[in-house]
DNA sequence: CTCCAGTTTTGAAACGTTACAATGATGTGA
DNA sequence: TCACATCATTGTAACGTTTCAAAACTGGAG
């Protein structure tokens, strides 16, 4: 670690140029300048000439708190995400971005990387700036923050995640479908013993998926304790190993010849940990993930996984949370997507 | 899609409860309110029961803009990122946010997506929310806007890349060398042609990075020519499929043995790419890939490449940017770290 | 009972902007 | 030349906080 310095600028020491000094360069009123700024049609050519002129050359730039103090209202949504490192949420940002570019608002990706506390800070801040409204991917979707935040008067959207109330409007995929297009798919492939991986069941996510799981079990005439439960304390990759571990570990007769993973990150750090012990999947065992994220398509052995309209989510999720901030007849609405399963190499029939 | 409904309450007709409010239902006035805010300590213990009482029943938020206005100095720092979705830029900004953390400010992230239209109108909404400071990850580390920034009294630290000037901090990692490592690896295992996959050279990584692979070409004493050049249209999953695409169809005598790719994603693309060809990895082509994301070791063939210390990246670049906005007598630094090697089954020798 | 030092509380000014009513210019038709 | 409409500009009052000097208490010492 080089290092070349330089003298710095030090703290804060210059106020930056108000509207005050750009009127008194341009030799016009305040109010003229801020005309300029907001309404720039109903001042002469030559005066906003002189105006824009006083304002380049100063450097002005308008003091958004004081803008908004008067005027009221920002110009900014934002996503609190609960895992920015997982290409899943990035995706869904992705999406939401696109509906806010369309709404000229600017969208600021906060990211509460599953901890609660953070997640409060983050929220607190956002309702003290008073952005227009939030998206966000809780990490306990049924905790009342969220009607709180609502009752205050900044609307929220839930985003891939469900909940009973309906205080606020939530976009989300049908994850117990997702999971049982999953199991029904190795069962046709002719499989007996499925595990199911997740955790912890704390995330609803978990718990829809594995539900679904079992529902297929069931549909198809088997019996429930035939789904192998393979708990996990995350959704990492590296928690996707440590499953792998086990289940390689385990007597012939309890292993499963087929994994359901809750996401792709599990599947991806199972497959390569079954990799790394020699064994083969499909052979050995057949692997499914969930989310098809792009690095899905490019693991070890292609992974079959149930992808899901992430972009669409977020692009959704933001219009119907600029719908509420900015149509007095919004309807709350809560909006189930359906997910879709692509059959890759990590299932191939044996 | 299902949808059930919900009256909405819709657009803001509440005026949010301000601090006069809390002051007429506690009995004090307005001065005490703040002082409860600001300076505990100098209330009554019983009055400020009674204050604190009367903001929870009204469900008080401070409004962070009049905040802002009066007493000057937010408590956000942002991180303008390149691209969201690749991990590389996430995992630098987790680090970031654990720095911004211990400072107390909040992290707003921003994606600029690689478009300079969106680079710059995040800088704008930035700049006149008087963020303390932004790190930026540009796409264009020579425009002049970054310097315009910093004149204007926004600290900038640029992250992952680096310029000549002298009027901000820059960390990054060293390029230049992490190539060379890659091209010198290969060099060892008896490669003779190799490839450099990357593009658009306006990335000042990409010209770097090749430039680090010429350097070892010639100080091993072959011709720079032998570097054999693939562009590609920018440093994705998808460019990279392509990149292998034509690689597979140049004749077996133009055709290298080795591809460093200037990135995980194109590496990741290529391997996938020549994977689905039925050619092999590393027996007909090695590969080498850049930033060592978490998804290279759990790839088809797990995947040679260039590790960057990416969360210390980010942590270094925040706690910088946090000391030029709170030290005066801050130096701007310019921090260079070193990569790493991390040799995997997709260079195994032949 | 008075005075004083200390502790609490208050009131008004200020932060930089926008909105709006009022004023001033400019031009037009009779 | 005048009345009038139109267009451009101005001045001032907010917006919701914080700050800070000053006022109002308190209780103990003399």
């Amino acid at each position: 670690m080089a290092g070349s310095t330089e003298p710095g600028n030090g703290a804060g020491i210059r106020r930056s140029t108000s509207v005050k000094d750009v009127a008194a360069l341009a030799g016009v009123s305040l109010g003229t300048v801020s005309n300029v700024l907001n309404r720039p049609d109903r001042v002469a050519a030559a005066t906003r000439g002189r105006v824009e002129q006083a304002m380049s050359e100063l450097g002005f730039i308008r003091n958004e708190s004081a803008r908004q103090l008067r005027a009221g209202g920002s110009l900014t949504v934002a996503y609190v995400m609960l895992d920015a490192t997982n290409p899943f949420f990035t995706d869904v940002a992705q999406g939401a971005e696109e509906a806010a570019e369309e709404a000229d608002l600017s969208l600021f990706l906060c990211n509460s990387d599953n901890r609660p506390e953070r997640e409060l800070t983050y929220l607190n801040r956002l309702q003290e700036q008073r952005v227009q409204g939030v998206l966000i991917t809780p990490v306990d979707p049924d905790s009342p923050t969220l009607d709180d935040i609502v009752r205050r008067g900044t609307p929220v959207v839930v985003v891939d995640r469900t909940r009973e109330g309906d205080t606020h409007c939530s976009v989300a995929v049908d994850d117990r479908l997702g999971a049982r297009l999953a199991v029904e798919h190795l069962l046709e492939n002719g499989h007996d013993r499925i595990a199911f991986v997740g955790g912890p069941d704390t995330i609803g996510q978990v718990r829809d998926r594995r539900r679904g799981a079992v529902d297929a079990m069931t549909a198809a005439g088997r019996s429930a304790a035939d789904l192998v439960r393979v708990d996990t304390a995350a959704l990492t990759v590296t928690e996707g190993r440590a499953a792998g571990e086990r289940i390689a570990g385990l007597a012939a007769a309890d292993r499963p010849t087929a994994a359901v993973c809750a996401n792709d990150l599990l599947a991806l750090g199972l497959l390569q940990q079954y990799v790394t012990l020699g064994r083969r999947v499909p052979e050995d065992l057949a692997i499914v993930g969930y989310d098809d994220i792009v690095f899905a398509a490019a693991a070890a052995v292609p992974l079959t996984s149930v992808r899901q309209p992430r972009r669409e989510l977020g692009r959704t999720a933001a219009r119907l949370l600029i719908d509420e901030a900015t149509n007095p007849d919004h309807v709350h609405e809560q909006v189930l997507f359906t997910p879709e399963l692509i059959p890759r190499a990590s299932t191939r029939r044996r």
